[in-house]
DNA sequence: CAACATTGCATAACATCGTTGTATTTTCGG
DNA sequence: CCGAAAATACAACGATGTTATGCAATGTTG
């Protein structure tokens, strides 16, 4: 139901309550229970609906010639993707409880999962050369560990000038493509190659 | 009150409400309104107290003559800290919303100056040569901002082998270590001594 | 077409939550 | 030792998730 997505979007996981989304939605509490099965199964599905938009989020972007440019732009997506959807970001990803609602192994399977265009995009700057030959999911998850960080603080104002968000993604995606291998001037230009886009 | 944070550690957020709480002490639901002002005020005071928690942990770990060691004692003592207040920390830097709580400007201010240890550490860094010259709180705050990932994600249990929390939280530290200036040899060394404290 | 079964939702009720008001008990200063 | 003040026990209110019951719409079958 966008019902629910409205709500959790706008006016933040506390809102989303039976009550409150069966009068959004000019029915009663039970649709949740004959659509869903309950409320943690409401979650859930919104959960997915959440993976579902980051999966789609990382696959459209294409790949370039400079695939260390196609990193950089999975990782401006990976935080466009969780700034756009902040509420639901901090649930898929176990920050908001949401009352009983709990991950199971399949749901954090879904957002593992995200990670494969990553991997891929760094096999190919492994295959290159620009980067030193290693495991590509092994740079995934740790691209991955930083950028979760950057954006969960973000999404929690925990970033201010003089170190902003802005700037310590930067600094950050940076020095994960300089850490993997590559040189400083050409995983510069391979970011802004990939803000550009 | 203790059992308020014995609570909170043993059964997660969700049990800390006034009745489970006032059960656990022996009391009524009053208690909280007296002692405190309200439920989110009792939040506010777990919140505080594990913001000096962590200070604790930070400021205990010693300077040595290899200050590189102690920037990686610092976040070994981060990390620790969380993993021991896994429920405290998902609340102190924005997860777990545990119902109508938010977290203030003052709160997140706590937060930040945690990172002051650190920032004195990466100075003398770069003091000694061992980092190149630069902003030492920038540092810091990168270094933050691949910790706290590293840390919601093992909290949340999306990491798992081959890529479990030990392997990428020592790969995530070496690697912001020598992104900082520090060789890769000295770095592994320094980090070496820092987990044999 | 009619009788029946099934499905979906509205209404009401229950347990639990945070919170508030009132009355009672406890505590403590003079 | 007494009176004021603070702390607490008890009950109640609104709101939450959930369940039970009943009704209406819908589809199915003879």
């Amino acid at each position: 139901m966008e019902a629910a997505a409205r709500l959790l979007t706008e006016e933040g996981p506390n809102a989303l309550s039976t009550r409150r989304l069966a009068a959004a939605a000019g029915t009663s509490t039970m649709a949740v229970y004959t659509h869903f099965g309950g409320m943690d199964d409401l979650v859930r599905a919104m959960v997915h609906e959440g993976f579902r938009r980051l999966n789609e989020r990382m696959i459209e972007v294409v790949q370039t010639a400079d695939p260390v440019a196609d990193v950089a732009a999975l990782g401006i997506a990976y935080r466009d993707n969780a700034l756009e959807n902040r509420h639901l970001y901090s649930v898929m990803f176990g920050g908001s409880t949401l009352g009983g609602f709990a991950l199971n192994e399949e749901d954090r399977q879904y957002g593992r999962y995200a990670l494969e265009p990553v991997a891929h995009a760094v096999a190919r700057c492994m295959e290159t050369g620009r980067f030193w030959p290693g495991d590509p999911r092994a740079v995934a998850n740790q691209m991955w560990v930083a950028l979760h960080g950057l954006v969960t603080l973000e999404l929690g104002d925990y970033l201010i000038a003089p170190y902003t968000a802005e700037s310590l993604f930067g600094w950050q995606v940076r020095s994960l493509l300089i850490g993997a291998g590559d040189d400083v001037e050409t995983a510069t230009a391979s970011m802004r190659a990939a803000k550009e886009r």
